[in-house]
DNA sequence: GTCTATACACAGATAGAC
DNA sequence: GTCTATCTGTGTATAGAC
C-alpha cells in the first residue's frame, strides 16, 4: 500500500474550510493535519510555518475570484446579462462556502494583526468594487456606480453572516436579485 | 497604597475591546489581566472560566442595544424622528467601537461551536430587525418593512467591516442616510 | 513525503498565602 | 481581591529516521 502524496492544493483547501467554519485561530496544525489524514509535523514539509498557509489561503481564494468571477466585466456580453453572470456565480460560491467568505472573516479575526494579511483583502474587495462598478458605468454615472457596487457587496457580506447563522437562502438570493433589477 | 478593587464591568470592557480587535481566541486570559493591570489567575475570581467571559460580553452589548437603542422605537416620536435617533446612536457606536461589531465577528469565529454563544447573537439580529420593522411598518406594509430592516442590518454589518479595512466614516454614515431617505 | 519524537512556549485553570 | 506558584494540556515548530 503506497503512501498517499498530499498536494500542498488539498491541504489548503482544507485549511481554508476548517478556517471559515471554526476560525483562523482556533485551528491548530494538528486539526489542519487530522483533515489531510496526516500528522502535524508533516504540514510543515508544504508550508513554512501556519502564518503561510493563512497567506497563501487568502491569495488562493482571492485569485479564485478573479479568474472565475471578476472576469466576467470583460466579456462580450450585455450589462444585465454581464451582471447576471456575477450574481449567478457569487451566489452559488457562498450558498456552498460553509463558514462565509474566509476574506471577511479574516478581516475581523485577524487584520489588525497581519499587515500582510490586511493588504491582499483590502485589496480583494477594491478589485470586486471595481469590477461591478465598471459594469454599472454602462448604465449610471461613475459615482452611482460606485456606490450600488459597495453598497451591494456590503449588503451580501452582512447577509452571509445572516445565512451562516439562519440557512434561510432566499435572503442570500434577494441581494443579487435587488442589485439586477437596478440595470 | 491601597490594592484596587478591579470590578466585573471593567474586566469585561477589556475584554470586548480584545475580542473586537484580535478575535476571541487569539486573545489570553493573560492579555486580559494585562489590560486590567492584573494577573490571569485573578480574572478567575470574577469570571469561572474564558467561555463565561465570551458569554457575559455578547449579553452585555446586546443589553447594551436593547436599552439604548432599540427602545427608541417604543418613544413618542414620529417615524421619522424615531429613525433618525436610531441611525445616529447605531452610527455613532459603531463609528467608536474600535473592531467592528463584536456579536457579528463571534458569529464568524465562535458561533458554529458554541450553541449557547449562537443563540444571543441570532436573537441579538432578530431583535434589531423587528425593532426596524416595526418602525417602517408605519409607512410601508409588513413585508416591505421587514426586507428594508433587514437589508439595511446587512449592508450596515457590511460596512462595518469595510470601515475596519478602510476607516472611510462617510462611507459608513452613507448607509443610515438611505434609510432615512426612504421614510 | 510521512513518520516518530521532542523542544519549548503559552494556553486555561486551580490552590492557597496575603 | 490580588498575588505567587504550579498543574496540565495543547500550541507551533524542528530534527532526523524511514
Amino acid at each position: 500500500m503506497a503512501i498517499k502524496k498530499t498536494s500542498k492544493e488539498e491541504i489548503l483547501n482544507k485549511a481554508i474550510s476548517l478556517f471559515k467554519t471554526q476560525g483562523f485561530y482556533n485551528t491548530s496544525m494538528a486539526n489542519i493535519a487530522d483533515e489531510c489524514g496526516l500528522i502535524k509535523g508533516s504540514i510543515y514539509h508544504h508550508f513554512k510555518n501556519k502564518d503561510e498557509i493563512g497567506l497563501e489561503a487568502l491569495k488562493y481564494i482571492s485569485e479564485y475570484f478573479d479568474k472565475n468571477i471578476f472576469s466576467i466585466k470583460d466579456e462580450a456580453l450585455s450589462t444585465k446579462e454581464k451582471l447576471k453572470k456575477i450574481v449567478a456565480k457569487t451566489d452559488e460560491y457562498f450558498l456552498n462556502s460553509n463558514g462565509g467568505c474566509l476574506l471577511a472573516n479574516l478581516a475581523t479575526e485577524v487584520s489588525s494583526q497581519n499587515e500582510e494579511y490586511k493588504a491582499i483583502i483590502v485589496d480583494y474587495f477594491k478589485v470586486w468594487e471595481e469590477c461591478l462598478a465598471k459594469i454599472l458605468e454602462e448604465k449610471y454615472s461613475k459615482k452611482e456606480a460606485e456606490d450600488l457596487a459597495y453598497e451591494y457587496i456590503c449588503t451580501l457580506q452582512g447577509s452571509i453572516i445572516m445565512f451562516n447563522l439562519t440557512n434561510n437562502k432566499n435572503r442570500l438570493l434577494e441581494i443579487g436579485k435587488k442589485l439586477l433589477a437596478k440595470v
